[in-house]
DNA sequence: GAGTTTACTACATAAACTGTAGCGTGTCCC
DNA sequence: GGGACACGCTACAGTTTATGTAGTAAACTC
């Protein structure tokens, strides 16, 4: 079985990934480091967590393989972290259409 | 000005966007809403969280018009709410291939 | 009018997050 | 060698947020 991330009591992947993604910054790291790769500090100040939060969110998107550290450039997202990415642009782009029809 | 979901203290709709649905249970509460409207108790039974903050997150999803009460069928998406789904539908194929990445 | 079903709330306990300070390691420079 | 710096990361007290149980109030059913 499939290592759990966390919270997928039921096994099925879908549900541990909306629990890994529905904590408190993790989808905001995903979005930081969406072109370049940041250094912890960098990171942590564009966010304004904790130091405590990101590097503990980190930890859990590293175990999920969605984000690695090089030590030469920094955290950085991998080739299955991009996929992920991939499939979260367009909210870019709703999300302003959202922003309108709230006025 | 849009109204403020909550934390946009940018003001970039993409910001507030990722900030609501990066709170524990949101994309679980879409998720299960996906097909039929949903009873309260229903819904809390099903994600397994407590009332208070059930309750708490369907306000901030009704005040974000992504969902709303329907006194004769329960809670659900409104037309807004059913357009991000869409845009989190291929969420559900790609996260069995990051599962089996993940062995 | 007694029993159900509904959304929702109160409140004490427990867990999570924040903010600040600081540790340990490596590197560069004199 | 020794001082300054940048790096990832940790400790910890204080605050905020979530949990779990119980219960309220309004609408319907028989």
């Amino acid at each position: 079985m499939a290592k759990r991330v966390r919270g997928s009591r039921t096994g099925r992947p879908i549900m541990a990934l909306l629990d890994l993604l529905g904590r408190r910054w993790v989808l905001r790291i995903v979005w930081e480091l969406r072109e370049q790769p940041k250094r912890f500090r960098e990171l942590q100040d564009l966010i304004g967590a904790s130091p405590t939060i990101v590097n503990g969110r980190l930890g859990e998107l590293r175990l999920a393989r969605l984000v690695e550290l090089d030590p030469d450039s920094g955290y950085r997202l991998t080739a299955l972290g991009k996929e992920l990415l991939r499939l979260f642009l367009p909210l870019h782009v709703w999300s302003e259409k959202w922003a309108k029809a709230l006025d």
